[in-house]
RNA sequence: GUCCCCAUCGUCUAGAGGCCUAGGACACCGCCCUUUCACGGCGAUAACACGAGUUCGAAUCUCGUUGGGGACGCCA
């Protein structure tokens, strides 16, 4: 059995989707799995459209995702020589043959074949055979080259996903395989490179299904070993619709900006189309020992924003504070907080952690306790009563001398509720607001004691003294 | 239109003929915990698209219907 080799293979168009992220993780786990090698290779034979930018915002996706590859990345615009030369090869050997019809021309074809509710098709006007005679080559018309499909039977994989597939050879027509200007097309490159590259199991998006009878039969003509194919179906929106620009956080590195962790969004994108059993939370090393292709699910699967928030909020509330602060802390200077020494952001954080599913959120709660803080009037008015302002003003006082801990000063607070006769949340809440401005916050002895003693005193005195 | 693919709770899924009066997870609802809100714990509701067959027995196999998706480029 020969070395498992894989390969991630997209088009430098635009960002690193969802999608592309999910076929990146199934072809880089499988080749951990087997002891293999996870090559990259970058598809950019479409000059119009591809771009530096869009590769580098590729690289940035993977290696947020820490999905590393063994060799490349390869750029195919650099193996234009090597195709020219299989182009050539396939001519000598009277696999594919030089076509003279015009773009208009096929416009028009097609058009036709559609009016007779026909499938669009190249009709083989310069196919070559026994026999046959040839039109005259027009004058002035470039030609391209067209790889000459078998007519007759039927090209078959068992793909590793979705079981047998057959596509019968008169369904598919001959395919250009190198434009008028000599450049490859896709389907010509991919077959040249899977071959060279040694691929042995070719794992991509189930929108290649049909593109694979056609590549059978070029590798066939070539000579080559056809690999093992696995198509993923695609990934939906969380409203069911095919994932669009429209849909927003479709980039992988949105979901770094919106706070979410590169490892929850690695389990989750795991777990979204392939499953272990029961397994719902488990890890990259995990997972690279467990995956394999027969539990994969040959439907679509639709993106779950909430599943992926409790995975996250799983995965924060599992990592370290100091972790957690390095990436808070960049978000926070971002909105132009200063974090200062004090309170120490790692202990805000730890206490914080607990109950949001992001790091956005997590910098929401940790904005508070670094900004000139001004809560809002009427929250004030409503907690700061007159039947609690004795009880807070006496606290203030001692606030001045008891030990700094939380403890001592969940202590002082029930003291208090207990002599003025209160419940503990008219003693609480105005706590609460004063300090951060909000209602709806940790146990208040804790968010007392995470300021420094002056700070708290100085958030109280300004509604208190 | 033609070809190809898909079909279990709202969502992600377990399930490879009897272990299924269909299991887990997210979400939702309820209860508990509680110093507010969360977290956490416990519990409930909720699905085999439909129709034929094969079989002693089908969510699982076959065929069909319906529904959804994909592909039909000198894009990838």
């Amino acid at each position: 059995m020969s070395v498992v080799r894989t390969r991630f293979a997209p088009s430098p168009t635009g960002y690193l989707h969802i999608g592309g992220a999910r076929t990146a993780l199934f072809s880089w786990a499988y080749a951990r799995k087997h002891g293999g090698i996870f090559i990259l290779r970058i598809e950019d034979t479409d000059v119009e459209r591809s771009t530096p930018e869009a590769v580098q915002a590729i690289l940035d996706g993977m290696s947020w995702l820490q999905l590393n590859h063994d060799e490349g990345p390869f750029y195919q615009m650099r193996r234009m020589p090597r195709y020219r030369e299989v182009i050539q090869q396939l001519l000598a050997s009277g696999h594919a043959y030089l076509c003279y019809t015009t773009p208009a021309e096929l416009d028009e074809m097609r058009e036709a074949q559609r009016a007779r509710g026909e499938k669009p098709r190249y009709d083989g006007r310069w196919r070559p055979e026994p026999g046959k005679v040839l039109p005259a080559v027009p004058a002035g018309v470039q030609p391209v080259v067209r790889f000459k499909n078998p007519t007759e039977g039927v090209v078959a994989w068992k793909d590793l996903v979705k079981g047998q597939i057959e596509f019968a050879n008169a369904e598919l027509d001959d395919l250009i395989i190198a434009r008028t200007d000599g450049t490859p097309t896709y389907n010509f490159c991919v077959v040249v490179d899977d071959w060279e590259m040694k691929i042995t199991h070719v794992i991509r998006g189930d929108d290649h299904v049909n593109n694979t009878p056609r590549q059978i039969n070029i590798l066939r003509a070539l000579g080559a070993q056809v690999p093992q194919y696995a198509h993923l179906s695609m990934i939906l929106g969380d409203d069911g619709q095919k994932l669009s620009k429209r849909h927003g956080a479709v980039s992988v590195m949105q979901y770094d900006e919106d706070g979410y962790l590169p490892e929850a969004v690695l389990n989750y994108l795991a777990r979204l189309g392939w499953s272990h059993g029961d397994a719902e939370i488990f890890s990259v090393e995990q997972f690279c020992q467990w995956f394999d292709l027969d539990h994969i699910t040959p439907s679509a699967a639709q993106f779950n924003t909430e599943k992926l928030n409790w995975l996250n909020s799983h995965y924060l509330k599992q990592s370290d504070n100091v972790r957690l602060a390095g990436l808070v802390r960049p978000r926070l200077q971002a909105r132009g907080v200063t974090v200062t020494e004090t309170p120490v952001l790692e202990s805000v954080i730890a206490l914080y952690k607990e109950r949001v599913a992001t790091l956005n959120e997590l910098a929401d709660a940790a904005e508070v306790f670094y900004i000139d803080l001004h809560p809002d009037q009427e929250l004030l008015k409503a907690h700061l009563t007159a039947e609690a302002m004795p009880a807070l003003q006496e606290m203030l006082q001692e606030l001045c001398s008891v030990p700094w801990e939380a403890p001592a000063i969940g202590a002082l607070i029930k003291a208090q509720v207990a002599k003025h006769g209160l419940k503990m949340p008219k003693l609480a809440m105005p706590l609460r607001v004063m300090l951060v401005g909000q209602t709806q916050t940790p146990s208040v002895d804790a968010l007392v004691s995470l300021f420094p003693r002056e700070m708290a005193l100085a958030r109280l005195q300004r509604y208190l003294g």
